[in-house]
DNA sequence: CGAAACAGGACCGCGTCGGTCCCATTCCCG
DNA sequence: CGGGAATGGGACCGACGCGGTCCTGTTTCG
């Protein structure tokens, strides 16, 4: 399957969803609500975001976070990194040569790295600012699914 | 992390063990001895591999498995689908839109498309022979670090 | 006819991931 | 100066998937 995992994904919707105001701070609490997912999640995914250096935080009352670098500069490969650990097909590219040993199956070790490297190139090739391309207006309604009367603002629920 | 399955390398063991001795017959067990991993496993690996069209399988006493395609052929694309199912990020890009539904994070399903396109791009321009290139004679008894006395053949045990 | 070997499952334990919650810390604002 | 708003950083738990094994056919050579 090769499937990336779901907090990147998490991590690409939130930061979508803040590409449409650069600079601007909002809450975990706005974004969780703005984009339908659970607040829990949003929020931990936030911090990841954080902590990659992908986002800015601001503590204390009226803080939040805030996109500070253009969508363009920010790869997916940098999106994956802070929510999922490193890039690394197999354990043996990573850096830690040493649990390459419990298996037989190292010897092709070096060989993954270039699997590795062509993956990587792949996806440091795609930014944020592709992903948000024709997102903007088209299909962002599409989030409007859940039951009703949890809703803030109904109408303009993404402004 | 984005880890590959282990089963997708387990295939590429088997497959450039294999890919010594093109159209050779070997069986599951003389194969699990020559990679020294173990039996079950790599018949298992052998049974997705035939599925896959990626070796000849024969069956009945003297049967086994063999290799026909050039190594240059074979992709690493083509190995993980056989192992562990087609190419896809999210499960938004397979195939299956239906799931997509379940989320609202879905206004960006048809953006990971590329980014899995990328990928599979990266994954296609690789093959069996690059992964077994330099590998033939220098690592090869790197997998010789079993106990003891359970080895059929120990000096030349990869021939 | 019997043994060798693949085909195709069922089965199960373990690890990891997704998701939630709690508490400490920071900092604006009244 | 104090209270509340908001993040920081964990701990924690359940569920799903994967790795791994095994068993029962089915085929085919000797």
């Amino acid at each position: 399957m090769f499937k990336l995992s779901r907090m990147a994904d998490y991590g690409v919707v939130v930061l979508s969803r803040m590409a449409r105001a650069p600079g601007e701070v909002v809450t975990a609490v706005q974004l969780a609500e703005r984009t339908g997912l659970p607040q829990p999640t949003v929020a931990k995914t936030l911090k990841l975001l954080s902590r990659g250096g992908l986002i800015a935080s601001h503590r204390g009352a009226q803080g939040g976070y805030s996109l500070e670098r253009a969508p363009g500069e920010v790869t997916v490969t940098e999106i994956i990194t802070a929510l999922d650990g490193p890039v690394a097909l197999t354990a043996c590219v990573d850096g830690s040569d040493d649990n390459c040993a419990v298996e037989s199956l190292c010897p092709i070790s070096g060989h993954w790295q270039r699997v590795n490297e062509a993956v990587k190139g792949a996806l440091d090739s795609v930014s944020l600012a592709d992903l948000t391309a024709a997102q903007t207006e088209a299909a962002i309604n599409f989030g409007r699914k859940r039951e009703e009367a949890d809703e803030p603002a109904p109408a303009a629920a993404d402004a």
